[in-house]
DNA sequence: TCGCAGGTATACTGATCTGTGAACCTCTTC
DNA sequence: GAAGAGGTTCACAGATCAGTATACCTGCGA
């Protein structure tokens, strides 16, 4: 149970490398040998820190889901109006997408673990859910009618913009108009 | 080079397994010695017929998306009306997710096969523009404005669909249901 | 009857993977 | 100056992986 100590300088740079290595090449291809090796670090010292692989990759995936949701947090705040804090998660995304073109990291660490009982799977699940009932709560706050079912529509839209990615067919943009679009349409339905 | 030859009925067998067990497994964490036992076959078979377990996954990569046309082409012909027929395609996903229920197979295995040349990113890239394409010609034939921009909406509301699919919230629904109305008030404006 | 394609049976190579053991080093803190 | 936390070094276990070697079997068509 080394989740709840924080991490010593070594741990932080092991999960940096982690980071790295398992979103651009995927987590089984990627050795526990590589990850210590990029991070400068003894693979006995990685183990002393997280003591699994898998307790590594979870760690690798909460780290993002953190740094992720920052994102997207400051993207609303930064937003002028309500109706543009709704549809602030596809500004954050294109922000994210410059530097983070091998789509989800959940959806990818699902497709490679798909044991249920895997930690990976609850991290996933819970940052899905987590954007959701955003969507929601800032449609509720813009006053949008039915915000519930705009706010599966916009995951939607949002999941689909960020799967299609890594085949750089550039639907970012298609997307987050139809978002505003949808917004505009929920906020005012008879201009 | 055995793709022109036609597949023996040990191949087969092998090729049904490797879809069962890559789809539900991921491509990396099942092994050549499993996917021969499951089809009742020799590992020696298995290597006679497809030379290495990259031409395998390929091979499966490729029959999979041969059912997956069948199937949303069938559902285009079924289609009562052009307007319908644009749409049909997440009438065959509903189908399809019955049983196959672990997201897209030719993004999960994107994220396992980083490699750009391996030859599932080109099976995967066709996937993706045919039913852009297909999009966008059914939303022509419908009289639909703007043919290009709805097919892009339509494709990313479809992989959206399809990548939260995993995490059971259970999104297609919402997401056919936009697609139909993008679609009317594309053919009819102003009603 | 001959040859051959498709397939079986089994053992094997060499590489790679996660994870451990044991001894040692170095800095900080009490 | 003693103790302990954080880290290093390096060897190693045990499993699994992709792919190969060799010999054999069987049904079928020329």
């Amino acid at each position: 149970m080394q989740e709840a100590r924080p991490l010593t300088p070594a741990g932080r740079r092991i999960v940096a490398a982690a980071d790295e290595l398992f979103y651009s090449r995927g987590i089984t291809a990627v050795g526990v040998d590589l990850i210590a090796e990029h991070s400068g670090v003894t693979k006995r010292t990685l183990y002393n820190q997280f003591g699994s692989k898998d307790h590594l990759v979870a760690t690798y995936l909460a780290e993002r889901d953190h740094r992720w949701r920052s994102l997207v947090q400051a993207s609303v705040e930064a937003a002028g109006t309500p109706a543009e804090a709704v549809t602030a998660p596809f500004e954050a995304l294109r922000t994210w997408t410059e530097t983070n073109s091998r789509g989800c990291a959940f959806i990818n660490a699902l497709a490679e673990l798909p044991d249920p009982s895997h930690p990976a799977h609850r991290i996933a699940a819970n940052q899905k859910l987590w954007l959701l009932n955003l969507f929601q709560e800032l449609a509720v706050t813009a006053g949008c009618s039915h915000p519930a079912a705009l706010a599966t529509q916009l995951l939607v839209l949002h999941e689909g913009a960020v799967a299609t990615q890594p085949l750089s067919l550039d639907c970012l943009p298609e997307s987050a108009a139809l978002a505003r679009v949808l917004v505009r349409s929920s906020t005012s339905p008879r201009p």
